[in-house]
DNA sequence: TTGCGTGCAAAGGTTTTGCATGGCA
DNA sequence: TGCCATGCAAAACCTTTGCACGCAA
């Protein structure tokens, strides 16, 4: 009884690979599996769905959600301090800025001191509007 | 040819005062629709949609998105839109709570002061464990 | 009367699940 | 060989859209 992932797959191997080659740059999972095809390395999206679930849960990537109806969008995590600072997201260009701010920090402190919530900051993501994509 | 949004209906005020009976509560659209059904004020699905749609847009409510597969929640405002409105998932019970605090809201003006950053409080999420989960 | 609002049903899209087959160890 | 992983298809899910009828003004 080896237990869940265990086994080292070729389609496994493939979706890391591909999310691997850009870091910090979020793909859908349609995308990831039009690109892997385009690779002949097809992948069914049952699969890269749980592929994808089980790298999240493991930390080598992120997931970013943006509301129903859109798709979800996941990135790799490189071994950088990504824990150790904020995440935002703008949701009309898509990019992802990495800010290392003491002040934000202080959020921590106080959502814990009021309301006893253990704020997890690796995995919250900032939604809005970068600056360039704000001045249009 | 009067627009649209022109005409109050049976339909219209029966969604506006469920949700204005609980301010900053906050309700999914099959909520609303079953809580109607029950008061004896159906109201087709298709309907709920196109009404809280309409309301988000003058203003009157607010749509929380979780993520894809999640269903989207609104929540009446009151008049005073300085109070943000935050949430806190917990990551282990899966519990959402929600929170009305004037200190997170200085988070925005330093992010939008510092790197122009504008940031949309309706669709983050902070991730992290509740009171109760770490206490085991 | 005019044409907006409604309701039903069907479509649209993303993600999940069931089940038999294929592949890693 | 023993299970896990895969893939296909179908289901589940939330939300949107088309169309004919009803209702507000």
């Amino acid at each position: 009884m080896a237990g869940k992932g265990t086994y080292r797959t070729r389609a496994q191997e493939a979706v890391l690979n591909y999310l691997k080659a850009t870091p910090g740059k979020h793909h859908t999972a349609a995308e990831i599996k039009a690109q892997l095809s385009a690779k002949d390395q097809p992948v069914g999206t049952a699969t890269i769905y749980r592929q994808l679930e089980r790298f999240v849960a493991e930390g080598s990537i992120r997931k970013y959600t943006l509301g129903p109806g859109d798709s979800a969008c996941y990135a790799f995590v490189g071994d950088c301090q990504c824990n150790a600072h904020f995440h935002c997201k703008c949701e009309v260009c898509g990019r992802l800025i990495h800010l290392n701010c003491d002040e934000l920090s202080e959020i921590r402190s106080h959502l814990l001191e009021h309301y006893g919530f253990s704020w997890n900051e690796g995995k919250t993501v900032f939604y809005g509007v970068c600056e360039d994509c704000r001045k249009k």
